[in-house]
DNA sequence: CACAATTGAATTGTGTGCAACTCTTTTGCC
DNA sequence: GGCAAAAGAGTTGCACACAATTCAATTGTG
């Protein structure tokens, strides 16, 4: 067995590397990524957004979004426009044709979901709370990283 | 709640870059990457490894490789040499400085581990457990897509 | 009102991931 | 031995991620 296979982190790594692959051969007719489904599912629900507002749902920044929706609104998915009353911010909407990727889409959740194996609720919802948890608790680590250096007794981080 | 949270693979997603940028604060002091920082533990404990072995343990292939042991051997951690008696093949070895690393860098999985709130040695296994899990369910799904499209009611792939 | 500080998005540069391709070397098969 | 097929690594091109920077627009403060 690989050495890395005993750390939480690679398995997090490879099954989130491997989910990815299985969302690009669903979405390749399409010429969707899967950051880029992310977005359309945000939209659909949320509806039109700003690029920050995306950016607080897919915790991404601007530096990858702003490209990834510029290559959207080239695939005629979505449109971009500065508003009016205030020009630094920009809405981000669907066109008809985003729209109507919904239903056309509609069998990808549906093939993960089967295709996950995790077809009742409850042992999804246990593993999404898992992996919340997990999520805050290493963006705690990112942000107050001296605090646990200490706690080990590593060496003292550059500021 | 943005759309997304309710989706396993975005908490997998959230989950697996948060969890590198934890690792990057780590391991800055090194100028080394999360990704560099597996091909490093990989080597620590199973010794010199071909190319293609260290693309089976971490799951990456050639194209991600090459360029990153290259980097890897300038920064003066890693020796790449093609095997005498198969030219094909490409061995990547450790320099001394790049063992040395081994106790530095001896306080980063604490860190991780600590820091992840996952410090009984039980549910860290549950945890990898059903990653590895999903992990195969996803490769099967990404291998053999027609089956799960064809349940589920999808339009049919291109070859 | 002036103007420094802040905000929101875009841009630049670096490092993965991964598909597709190339090149070299080796293996199989006759 | 000759040669097609396969294997192993590297290269190219594209799309994220993300740090750092830039730029315009807005806000807050005196």
């Amino acid at each position: 067995m690989p050495a890395v296979d005993s750390l939480v982190c690679f398995a997090l790594y490879a099954a989130s590397r491997t989910t990815t692959q299985a969302y690009r051969v669903l979405l390749d007719p399409w010429d969707l990524t899967y950051p880029q489904y992310l977005a359309l599912v945000t939209l659909w629900n949320d509806g039109a957004q700003t690029v920050s507002g995306l950016g607080d749902a897919l915790q991404l920044d601007s530096g990858t979004l702003s490209p990834m929706l510029a290559r959207m609104e080239s695939a005629g998915y979505i449109t971009r426009e500065r508003r009016a009353d205030d020009e630094r911010v920009v809405t981000v909407s669907l066109t008809s044709r985003g729209r109507e990727m919904r239903e056309e889409l509609a069998h990808v959740p549906r093939c993960i979901a089967v295709g996950s194996g995790l077809t009742d609720a409850d042992s999804a919802r246990e593993l999404i709370s898992a992996l919340q948890q997990l999520t805050a608790a290493m963006r705690d680590l990112r942000d107050h990283p001296q605090t646990v250096v200490d706690a080990v007794g590593g060496r003292t981080l550059a500021s």
